[in-house]
DNA sequence: ATAATGTGTAACCATATAGTTACATGATAT
DNA sequence: ATATCATGTAACTATATGGTTACACATTAT
């Protein structure tokens, strides 16, 4: 029963995939386990920027290391992800909400309340202040 | 056709989302929207805290705004998730993949191919190193 | 008008982050 | 053994973050 069902901290998950460079590590990971090497070369930043990146990854779990020869092959571990899937699955729903029934709303109960038409852009100058 | 497709900047989406009040503010207010001060008393932090953290909410789209009163009731918007959602995306195949289908590929494919017994943990050598 | 309420902002602080360069270490090639 | 390669770490820097207190401003109550 290959140890499954460990508890990574999601705290540490969403701090480590927080970073974009660090998000573009672990994509180009899915394609393939990479050496720290080639994937400091994918990157515009010094090497031990990438280094620190991996080590972070590491401490999260989102990596996994193993030696090979003089080279250190890092290999993409995605289940600490499922933490942060967990915490949007609880938002997916609103989508389907604000999409569908919402646009029911605007066109219809809100017309029918200002007597606007739909086609009058009822949101028109939505959220000025974005400040 | 109100306005959607609207692009947000998924930068600043993850980074809003990595800190765990601004998650917990987003989770108080999937249950309705709130004014800014009930919404800071149910933290342990001062108020003007929650007042930045709003305002970074806020910046990322992820919460609107009006006034009502004196009050300001913030609302939750859940649409820039949605770029977090699809990041992940990718790697929701992944768990599917390790859990179910390799798990499979192990106890049937594998033994057949090799002749050996799934017993044999084919998969061996996994490499635990976590650092 | 004056006080009280609800909230945002400014100024300040300590710590975290991301990046850089210099250096240490382990493994392979000569 | 010695040089070279691959990689992590240390030390340092600049900026970002999250929190605090003091204060400003608008709205409602007296």
């Amino acid at each position: 029963m290959r140890n499954r069902s460990v508890t990574y901290s999601p705290e540490a998950t969403f701090q480590a995939v927080a970073d974009p460079t660090r998000r573009a590590v672990l994509d180009l990971l899915r394609r393939g386990s990479q050496s720290a090497g080639t994937i400091a070369g994918a990157f515009p930043v010094s090497r031990p920027a990438i280094s620190k990146h991996l080590r972070l990854l590491r401490r999260a779990h989102l990596v996994r290391e193993h030696r090979e020869g003089r080279h250190r092959v890092y290999q993409l571990n995605p289940e600490p992800l499922r933490a942060v899937d967990q915490w949007i699955e609880h938002y997916r729903t609103f989508w389907t909400i604000n999409l569908t029934s919402l646009k029911n709303f605007v066109e219809t109960e809100y017309a029918a309340e200002t007597g606007k038409q739909s086609s009058a852009n009822p949101t028109a100058k939505k959220s000025k202040g974005d400040n």
